[in-house]
DNA sequence: AAGTACTTCAACCGCCGTGTG
DNA sequence: CCACACGGCGGTTGAAGTACT
């Protein structure tokens, strides 16, 4: 309809970015705030793709953004998400203040992955490590190189079904537009008493929906986190939904972890 | 010291749901 | 109602760094 097609990447930039252009996108940005990612490029004056400067902002330059030391007690919180999502890193990332979906997802890859086969070598009943069957099978490219595509994970597992069950998440997408619900105590209990793989998805919807820390976070003053009844909480409707709070002392709160899963199970 | 193998993670790619004209 | 752009997501890649021989 009259609008420009998405970037032509006719003349951008790719690869790292330069301290120069993160200090264009971060003062742009610090001035109009975010949005309008197709524009901002232009405005800002970057030779990067929309998407690009999005990606920049979000996994590296947004304020709050904490980087390494993932701690035992986020892992903890990582692996049993996971559990419950499956390889929802947005979703798992929501409830993990200044972290990211890519961060999460490359250290899981990386670490977690490597951790729960080790773990689970003698029994190879692993957590859900099968992958989201919201993405359909990637086809091949017409102008992908004819290398060998990656390596079956597991493919060498026996033929029958493992012991452990895994609750993976009814593949949907869902929007911050979602209203279907007055409250998070309606969904919850209408997940309850719902038909079989129903629940999972009303949980992904609840969680989708369920403020993400960061962005209230950081314009409150420094340890002060959360918006709420309690200092550790966050309040929805009636409902108070614990946090991972962002201060050095995440360790010293691990009943809070507890909470937090607690709460999904109860979803589930 | 040099070469190789392995690991990490920032960035890219392509798909999807939603909003809009 | 349709077509398209936008924003967001998860999967994948590959350069850089590190460990090992």
């Amino acid at each position: 309809m009259g609008r420009s097609p998405c970037c032509s990447k006719v003349g951008l930039r790719r690869g790292p970015w330069s301290s120069k252009e993160d200090s264009l996108l971060f003062n742009f940005i610090q001035q109009n705030g975010e949005g309008q990612w197709r524009s901002l490029p232009k405005k800002a004056g970057l030779l990067r793709c929309g998407k690009s400067c999005r990606l920049r902002w979000m996994n590296y330059l947004r304020p709050g953004i904490k980087r390494g030391n993932i701690s035992e007690d986020e892992e903890d919180l990582i692996v049993r998400l996971h559990g419950l999502l499956g390889n929802r890193w947005s979703l798992i990332a929501g409830r993990l203040p200044g972290r990211t979906d890519n961060e999460i997802k490359n250290y899981w890859n990386t670490h977690l992955l490597k951790k729960l086969k080790t773990a689970a070598a003698p029994h190879k009943d692993l957590p859900n490590l099968a992958p989201n069957p919201m993405k359909k099978k990637k086809t091949i490219q017409n102008n992908a190189t004819p290398s060998l595509p990656p390596p079956p994970k597991d493919d060498d597992a026996p033929a029958s079904p493992p012991k452990t069950i895994v609750c993976v998440p009814k593949p949907i997408r869902v929007s911050p537009s979602f209203s279907g619900c007055s409250s998070y105590d309606s969904l919850a209990s209408g997940a309850s008493n719902s038909d079989s793989g129903c629940a999972p998805e009303k949980a992904a919807e609840v969680l989708s929906f369920m403020p993400v820390a960061w962005p209230s976070i950081f314009e409150l003053d420094e340890g002060d986190y959360g918006v709420c009844a309690a200092d550790d909480d966050f309040l929805i409707g009636e409902y108070i939904l614990p946090v991972l709070n962002h201060s050095d002392s995440i360790s010293s709160d691990v009943n809070m972890l507890e909470k937090v899963y607690d709460e999904y199970l109860q979803l589930l």
